[in-house]
DNA sequence: GTGGTCTAGACCACG
DNA sequence: GTGGTCTAGACCACA
């Protein structure tokens, strides 16, 4: 479980937190059944009030993606990754969308369109080797 | 008319504005030296607050795209297209690299990511066709 | 706008609110493009924080019975009035089923379960009759 | 073994083991002066906490359903039959009453809530005879 | 010790 | 003045 979230975004902290466990879904890093960590703990490491960790379990439980238990934890349900997968795909479907409808209003060819993805795609595969720690102070 | 808004949208009415003016004059509907209409009129007509008009104007002044000259107007600067442009870019290529970023999350291979592009470019095209942005009642 | 919430029920505030709100689009009593109170004002006349208020308005929101936009309020949405009905017809079959499933265990005849839905029926339309005004003190 | 819990259940571990007992005395699965397992027993049975076990036992032993004789262990008492008999009709007839109000709200005749709960007594019929509600593991 | 609810009150984004 | 986010901290239900 490394999650993170960064003070100084603009993006809220509990959406941040969200997304964060949502690919962790739906990548397999987090699998059925695993127990994630108390809204207590999470909050103390994240440096976060634990209402904020409270709303995002809450939130995912409500999608179906968790499973809370008073008095036992919160754990990952059994058909989470199916539907993380298919919320990711779905939002990754709304984002090239936008991007596809703002290519147009530029008046790119799909050519054009292409280059600047396979582009960023590139680019996004050698971010990856790169670690971004979270700076907090 | 080259701008409309959509009030159900949840995306804020200046950012909406804003874009849509943007991308006016990226794409020459609005052409260097052209005046805008005055704050109260255009805020009358898309029926919105009138500090909402004012604050797009004051922003897109500051990025070079309008100038205002005292008591006969805001117009179009002079080299506004080329800043448009180079702006409308930058944006698509944040928004694809945001895009890449997830289609990678996702174990998505670059041949998928390209297909979906494609998908979602049709599909702007498709729906270009369609657009009726002029009569709000 | 009739809402009241028990203090002194073992019900979470936040459920009675919703469940009226949910009953209020699905009867009509509220209708497409109505405005919500303001947080604010609801919260004061229910003697309630304003962030149980606003949960309430954010997980309606979410199910797409109501529509918030910062700034100008919270509105009924268009098509509030057939996710409401479909909801609380979902709601009560549900119950129905748990009530069924006990009598079978009880070993009631369908005769007698469909008597004593009668008579439920009967006392919910006399109770109907009387007011059951909201004691805080 | 007469009774079973559903750890996934959103229904509180106690709700459940406790409504499985009532109904094995009310149907006569549990027989007065049958001894019940004990506490530890029970507990490791059904993967439970014996504190919840104990619960249990204390509150039906509040309700008169069993009796606990010092040493020598819990049993049904010898009117539970009865006891329990009547507490089931009561609140079966307290769901029914919530699932008419509902009705009521809904605005659906006597005569459409009856056939929905002629459905639900279908379906419980059908249901009941699938279930394995024994093993564990 | 777990999660769930609620309050009080601050600060921000939007119109 | 609208809703949205976040914190701090209390109290309850469950295991």
């Amino acid at each position: 479980m490394y999650v993170s979230v960064d003070h100084k975004s603009r993006v809220p902290l509990y959406v941040q937190l969200k997304e964060q466990l949502h690919l962790a879904v739906a990548t397999g890093v987090l699998r059925p059944g695993d127990q994630l960590p108390t809204v207590r703990d999470l909050a103390v490491r994240l440096r976060v009030n634990p209402n904020t960790v409270a709303r995002v379990y809450r939130e995912l439980q409500a999608e179906g993606l968790f499973v809370s238990r008073q008095g036992s934890g919160t754990f990952v349900a059994d058909d989470a990754r199916a539907v993380g997968q298919a919320e990711g795909r779905a939002i990754l479907r709304q984002r090239l969308a936008e991007a596809a409808s703002l290519a147009h209003s530029l008046d790119l060819s799909a050519a054009e369109l292409r280059r600047l993805t396979d582009d960023a795609w590139q680019a996004a595969k050698a971010g990856r080797e790169e670690v971004t720690p979270d700076e907090h102070d």
